[in-house]
RNA sequence: GGGCGGUUAGCUCAGUGGUAGAGCGGCUGGUUUACACCCAGUAGGUCGGAGGUUCGAACCCUUCACCGCCCA
């Protein structure tokens, strides 16, 4: 056998790996297999992305399921793909064409832009894909999906088709939210209320009927005064009353509007009066529907003034007109003051500017299956981790609206609807066109309206819109299946996202599995698209911000593959994903994800260095060392903690759990042990500690594939183990100890240590360098220890450790109470002062524990009412602390 | 305004009723034939504040403060 190189080079070893797994098509996921499904489908990464280490937290969370799957026994499928993001992509290709030749969508026609997209797709869109493997994902890249595959869109496209169908998606006129950076509308999740620092404009507007007189207005947006229509108060405001029917005049555009009452407003707010500007605020716009009220709309799509009416405000930018207006009301003497103000703007999700309000033609979906939906979560068909996230989800759905779909974008699925007129086409782009009463099912169904996958033939023009990204990632968990994958696979087991996307993506998913029934029968639970969900935290940087380009604090996870190593990052970073809350991410603790990798690397060396290993490591019971016993015995308890954590996918926790285990029991302890069996002259003994550090290892390297597995997979074939690849090896068990005495033989080997830790100690206060081997004595009466000392002397790191009931120390010489006795430190020319301040101190620790046990034990009513174990715990607690306060005052005494 | 998380060592976080923990960082000593990406030792905490329940509270209850998220 070769011998392992003194450094672990994740560079030469992840990359030969990961090219051999490929080529044995171990990934693939065989749907006739008669193995159980295990099934995840990836949250599909936006074909503009890179890598972010989001998707490294997400996706490594997904590997680790999967590859813990397959060694379960599972068939496992997880299947990977892309989303083609609309408004997302084209921003980027628009944003490169403007650099790049300075020219726009419009001055390049659609034709040729998507021609442009397409072209940038097959460029940018697999880069993400790419990084993914480099981390050593086990997906089944066969199966690799895009949100625009033919038979996805199709998928798509029937969709939509059937719920038209069905009454319940329609077009209509109405409030949406308008993007007017990126010019589109959005649904109601992709707007973000934000906290803006404002002003809050108190503007006069004089009475038609009352000349002289004037109600008084407090607005934040004075630019939109053009588009008023009326002035309103509470029904109940009696400063207002004898105003109702009167009129005023509107100080920009001036004109006469009607004053009415209107029970949606809030009396306490400003003045108590609103200007209602039915067009661009979805609150007037009610109003204006229950009073009839005309609707003038004075922004163009792109957020500037349109009111050819007000020169000095056309045609400027929204933030500026409503600077320009307020100087202009106040050049007019009808701007009374200008208060600082703070409420909450709507901020668009994708360009971070403030959404417009405003009335358009959209196509919009009335979800069906919530009250299903509500149902499947409530009863646990599908279980949240963590379950308060379930809260989240009942709210949204209980006060669920209707979707906003359409979206006046280029590049996506195009809207299946046709129309007979080519000019009443433009939809949505121009409030000012179809003027129809507010839109339903009904009315869009005249016969100038088609919805049909497919032209209806000349003189039919199609919807110029695309619908919104998520309206094709709902059908995500299961319209990237064919029937056979679908039959084996479907439900998926698990999902595996981030919180921010629950009502995105998750809930419509959710809905979608329902409504449309992809599963085996009709029943919920077998079309409920996953059994569980996972949610991941966010990551956030050291200062708790989180990670953002602008804000450059996003490390780039390819870099830290080069430097750490694709296992060490995804350990690193495991170890410190709490469930359900937020990652603080530090460099520092991927850093220590290496660390452990190599000291895997190095203790597997170790073992190496003393010949070759089995193929399947055997233990003989009646061979073992206590040592072997406890390390044996601990990792049973790794085992059984790690099956609790998967459980509650508490991913840190495992992760914690075996990097304790490896670093602290097995390598700090057991191996340390062990060396004085495989360096002693007995070859039965050495074999026997031998036998167990590959047990051991084995085992450890085994629980650690899925977090880490190229190196596991590199060792497990270095050494060895088994004949197959370390993927498909089956999980370890509980070791059988049926050792009666076990208990017994733990305690004596916690008392060990226990005393080789208060050696060390004295050790280190007598100031003994490390590399000078030192003596100790150890006034002991147990006979079972005496086998054991050449092993506590190496731990010890001293020459000897001898045993000596009747041993009768100088004045001076360092001692500490071990459970097994009183531990000497035989030194020349003890420092008696030292001693005692030692001594003094150790004393004093003493005593306070046995003040507070004492003061426990003198309280009747604790011992009367506290369960009889605890009362012997402080009993026993007392005694030893008695005992050991004895000792140590007679060997104070022989200091004075 | 409603809802949900969080507040434990300098930092990041475990700990869900019975003697406050880990890693990192700090300090001390060390190239001990697996490992300096390491080994050994060590200092450091009135568990956010105040009440309550209990023999006993970091943990359960009430309330307040601060931080964060979601929804209006």
């Amino acid at each position: 056998m070769a011998e392992l190189p003194k450094r672990y080079d994740p560079k030469a070893v992840e990359p030969k790996w990961y090219q051999r797994w490929i080529d044995n098509h171990d990934f693939v996921a065989n749907p006739r297999s008669s193995k159980l499904a295990f099934s995840i489908v990836m949250p599909p990464p936006n074909i503009t992305g890179v890598l972010t280490l989001g998707h490294v937290l997400n996706d490594t969370i997904q590997d680790i399921l999967a590859r813990r799957a397959r060694m379960q026994g599972f068939k496992v499928l997880w299947l990977p793909g892309t989303d083609h993001a609309g408004i997302a992509t084209q921003s980027a290709v628009e944003k490169w064409l403007q650099k790049n030749e300075g020219v726009t969508r419009r001055d390049l026609g659609r034709e040729e832009f998507l021609r442009r997209v397409r072209e940038w797709q097959d460029k940018h869109g697999g880069i993400i894909i790419e990084q993914l493997k480099r981390l050593g994902f086990s997906c089944d890249w066969s199966r690799q999906r895009y949100t625009l595959d033919d038979a996805y869109a199709r998928a798509v496209q029937k969709v939509f088709v059937d719920l038209y169908r069905k009454g319940l998606i329609y077009r209509g006129r109405r409030m949406i939210n308008w993007d007017p950076a990126a010019q589109t509308a959005l649904s109601d999740e992709e707007v973000i209320s934000k906290r803006q620092k404002g002003s809050l404009y108190y503007v006069r507007y004089e009475i038609v009927e009352e000349p002289g007189r004037f109600l008084e207005v407090a607005t934040t947006r004075p630019e939109t005064i053009m588009a008023d229509t009326a002035m309103a108060f509470h029904p109940g405001d009696k400063r207002y009353v004898n105003l109702l029917g009167k009129h005023a005049w509107r100080p920009l555009a001036r004109e006469k509007i009607p004053i009415i009452a209107d029970e949606a407003i809030d009396p306490k707010f400003g003045t108590g009066v609103l200007k209602v500007t039915p067009a661009h605020d979805a609150l007037d716009f009610e109003i204006g529907e229950r009073h009839n009220l005309p609707m003038v709309d004075v922004l163009h799509p792109d957020g500037r003034i349109n009111c050819p009416a007000i020169p000095e405000l056309d045609g400027l930018d929204r933030f500026e007109a409503r600077k320009k207006a307020a100087k202009i009301l106040e050049e007019k003497g009808l701007l009374l003051k200008e208060m600082p103000y703070e409420n909450n703007v709507g901020f668009s999700d994708r360009s971070d500017v403030p959404i417009e309000p405003r009335i358009s033609e959209q196509w919009f979906l009335r979800y069906p299956k919530t009250k299903e939906a509500l149902a499947v979560v409530h009863d646990h068909l599908i279980r949240f981790f963590p379950a308060h996230l379930e809260k989240v989800y009942v709210q949204w759905l209980e006060n669920i609206r209707d979707w906003c779909i359409s979206r006046q974008v280029w590049w996506g699925h195009r809207i299946p609807a046709w129309y007979r007129n080519s000019q009443s086409v433009d939809a949505g782009v121009s409030p000012a066109k179809a003027k129809g009463a507010a839109g339903t099912a009904a009315t869009t169904e005249q016969e100038n309206v088609r919805v049909q996958i497919g032209s209806p033939g000349e003189g039919w023009t199609q919807d110029p819109d695309t619908l919104d990204t998520w309206f094709s990632s709902w059908l995500w968990a299961y319209e990237t299946m064919d029937d056979q994958t679908r039959a084996k696979f479907y439900p998926t087991s698990v999902l595996v996202t981030a919180p921010d996307i629950i009502f995105f993506w998750v809930a419509r998913m959710i809905i979608a599995g329902l409504e449309f029934k992809p599963g085996k029968s009709e029943s919920d639970k077998d079309n409920i698209p996953f059994r569980h969900v996972y949610f991941t935290g966010l990551i956030r940087d050291k200062q708790g911000r989180k990670m953002s380009k602008s804000l450059g604090n996003s490390p780039d996870p390819l870099e830290l593959i080069d430097k750490y190593g694709a296992d060490g990052l995804r350990f690193g970073l495991m170890r410190i994903a709490p469930s359900g809350q937020d990652i603080r991410y530090d460099e520092k603790q991927i850093e220590e994800g290496r660390n452990f990798v190599t000291k895997l690397w190095n203790v597997a060396r170790l073992r190496q260095m003393h010949g070759s290993s089995p193929a399947e490591p055997q233990i003989d019971y009646r061979q073992l060392s206590i040592y072997a016993k406890e390390v044996l015995a601990r990792l049973n308890e790794t085992i059984d903690a790690i099956d609790a954590a998967y459980r509650d996918y508490q991913f840190n926790a495992v992760a914690q759990r075996l990097y304790d285990f490896v670093w602290s029991d097995y390598c700090d302890w057991f191996v340390e042990a062990a060396k004085t069996e495989i360096f002693s002259d007995d070859e039965a003994r050495e074999k026997s500690a031998l036998a167990v550090m590959d047990f051991v290892l084995s085992a450890a390297l085994r629980l650690l594939h899925p977090f880490m597995p190229h190196i596991t997979e590199e060792l497990w074939s270095l050494l060895g183990f088994g004949r197959d690849s370390i993927q498909f090896a089956p999980l370890p068990k509980r070791v059988a100890l049926d050792d009666v005495d076990l208990a017994n033989k733990r305690k004596l080997v916690a008392a060990i240590y226990e005393t080789v830790r208060a050696g060390r100690n004295l050790r280190a206060e007598a100031k003994i360098p490390s590399n000078q081997k030192a003596q100790f004595i150890l006034r002991a009466d147990k006979e079972e220890i005496m086998r054991e000392t050449p092993t506590m002397a190496r731990l010890l790191n001293s020459e000897e450790l001898r045993l000596d009931r009747r041993y009768k120390p100088e004045p001076g010489v360092p001692v500490a109470l071990t459970p097994l006795g009183e531990l000497f430190l035989a030194i020349g020319g003890a420092d008696k002062a030292a001693e005692r301040e030692r001594l003094d101190k150790e004393i004093s620790k003493i005593e306070n524990q046995l003040r507070t046990v004492e003061d426990k034990l003198k309280n009747t009513s604790f011992v009367n009412r506290a369960p009889a174990a605890v009362v012997e715990e402080h009993r026993q607690r007392l005694k030893d602390l008695s005992a050991q306060l004895a000792k140590l005052r007679k060997a104070r005494e022989g200091l004075n």
